[in-house]
DNA sequence: CCGAGATATTTCAAGCTTAAAATTTTTACG
DNA sequence: CGTAAAAATTTTAAGCTTGAAATATCTCGG
């Protein structure tokens, strides 16, 4: 916000740029709410219907793509989570049976894993539960609103994408 | 999925209602990645520039609105989180003297909590920052789109808010 | 007044998440 | 070959989150 924009806002007067901010605020307030309400019905019904988490869901999806198995770190960046994060969940998982560690023959630091059958099995009758929860909440929006919301949702991503990386690397900016 | 489309996508034969399913679960999945990206950017940049994160922050603004403080249950209540997760966050802003509890009068059990004049202050330079940094993420959304983009997330969320509440209120439905 | 049930909050156990430090192994250069 | 830097993973400390159990207090009918 300029400094006059400021002061203008600080006197209850609204200015153009004050006010398209004020509206993106209202905007990410409601991705935020949605996206939060959609995560904790989902959760919920993960949770009681199927005594597992969207943390777990999520991991064993990227290794159902994989039939071969991912290395920890491929799946950590897949997901983009921590490290240590995936190391958590696929501790857990492996002490289910759902998925195995294996080593990898030429880089004694590497772990391959990879779902089992009983992992398959329990990720598939997942997923189909899954997919129609989601159908059934988003059953609201039409066919040509949920493309255009889909590229909007896309430029927000890339922008913060692109943000995190600039960041990362180094860069310096002045509202950073 | 019906019987008959289960089949039908188990022959890699698409049919509309399928179809639909897909692409409802892409869009809830592009959701989910922006939010997250989102999230991942404004926490990074609370952290770094202001040693903070971003449930205080939530914490804080619902107590910047209520200038006569608020009850620990309303507050878990406005931001739709558990009373012990309050707890916590509010256990460690106090720590910091950005927010003071104090009991209430009438009732031994119940408590308000208020911002402190420290933490007026430092809520209002974060907040000002956020706003700026989510102009910078949103910039790229017009003003057509971000209304139409809006009544959507609103509709997706009463959908969210509505099935949770009927399974909070024990009503039994086939496919919950 | 008293006790049962309701209400407000905290505590607890378990899991998720991150950033940073530590560990182990590999790679590549001198 | 030897070793320093890079890479893959795990560990750790701290904080967030939930649901459930525990505490403390209040309300209200009898």
């Amino acid at each position: 916000m300029t400094l006059i924009a400021e002061q203008a806002a600080q006197n209850g007067v609204s200015t153009a740029a004050a006010d398209a901010s004020k509206e993106r605020l209202r905007l990410w307030l409601k991705l935020l709410k949605a996206t939060r309400l959609v995560e904790a019905d989902l959760r919920e019904r993960m949770r009681s219907q199927f005594i597992t988490t969207l943390p777990r869901f999520d991991v064993m999806a990227a290794l159902r793509r994989a039939p071969e198995g991912l290395r920890m770190s491929e799946l950590s960046s897949a997901l983009k989570v921590s490290n240590g994060n995936v190391t958590g969940i696929v501790d857990r998982l492996v002490s289910e049976e759902l998925i195995v560690r294996t080593p990898v023959h030429n880089d004694r630091r590497a772990m391959i894993v990879r779902l089992t059958a009983k992992g398959c099995e329990e990720f598939d009758a997942l997923a189909a539960a899954h997919e129609s929860w989601v159908d059934g909440l988003f059953g609201g929006v039409g066919r040509d609103e949920a493309r255009e919301l889909g590229r909007a949702l896309d430029r927000i991503a890339a922008e913060a994408a692109a943000h995190m990386e600039a960041t990362r690397e180094g860069r310096v900016n002045q509202d950073d």
